[in-house]
DNA sequence: GAATTATATATGGAAAAGCGTATATTCGTT
DNA sequence: AACGAATATACGCTTTTCCATATATAATTC
């Protein structure tokens, strides 16, 4: 990955939001992710792909969802750009939608 | 400067590598980006310009020659993403046409 | 003050990116 | 097997971005 990939994935704000809040949070499906941008379906899968695509994001179908995190193989001046990001970027409007939203998918316990 | 902004000022290979290039040698003027990328002066200051309206650059005009530089009040996130890409960025190419010009216009001493 | 050098901007067109809608696919449920 | 939910992709269109060329402006030199 080379920095001008890396800065033309990150320059669209849906795309942006999504990898910051999918980092926040873990792991997301399309559909919470439909919820916290108010966007179509369509649209996240489609800027989801191109993040999936530049592997900045890897996905793991489970059940009738498939969940996006960041790829695992991520060089560190790659998540220290997206830390600089994120601690510039408002999210709290999409994470309390995202609280508040129901029927969320149940996820696998993570830890402890 | 958000980094939705820092983002797009930065995807566009011109502009990174004029970026990251004023960065590393303090200052340059158009037509030593015109040798150092080997692109047209049109195009070189369009970019510039953009870099400019981005508040990531500013400039200083001396005699005919219009000097560009990193904007003085830069935030500490914006010049961390910054050294992220320029430790990722390979500017040995353009550094190197860079000593190669001829007539490189006249810089008053910085330092010492 | 005419010519030259350095830079900026305007203009029209080409390429790319983004979008909404429609459709396909896959999995789970009945 | 049929249906519904979740996701992916295809298509046509609009918008944006980028470019090459031409022109404008400003400083310098002769």
């Amino acid at each position: 990955m080379s920095p001008l990939e890396l800065f033309k994935a990150l320059s669209d704000l849906t795309r942006l939001q999504s990898l910051l809040l999918i980092q926040q949070e873990q792991e997301l499906c399309v559909c919470e992710l439909m919820v916290a941008l108010e966007l179509s379906q369509p649209k996240i899968s489609r800027h989801l792909a191109l993040l999936r695509e530049a592997e900045l994001l890897e996905t793991e179908k489970r059940g009738q969802w498939v969940f996006y995190r960041l790829s695992a193989q991520l060089d560190d001046w790659v998540l220290a750009v997206i830390a600089q990001a994120c601690s510039q970027q408002d999210l709290s409007a999409l994470e309390q939608r995202l609280q508040a939203m129901g029927d969320r998918p149940e996820r696998i316990q993570q830890c402890c």
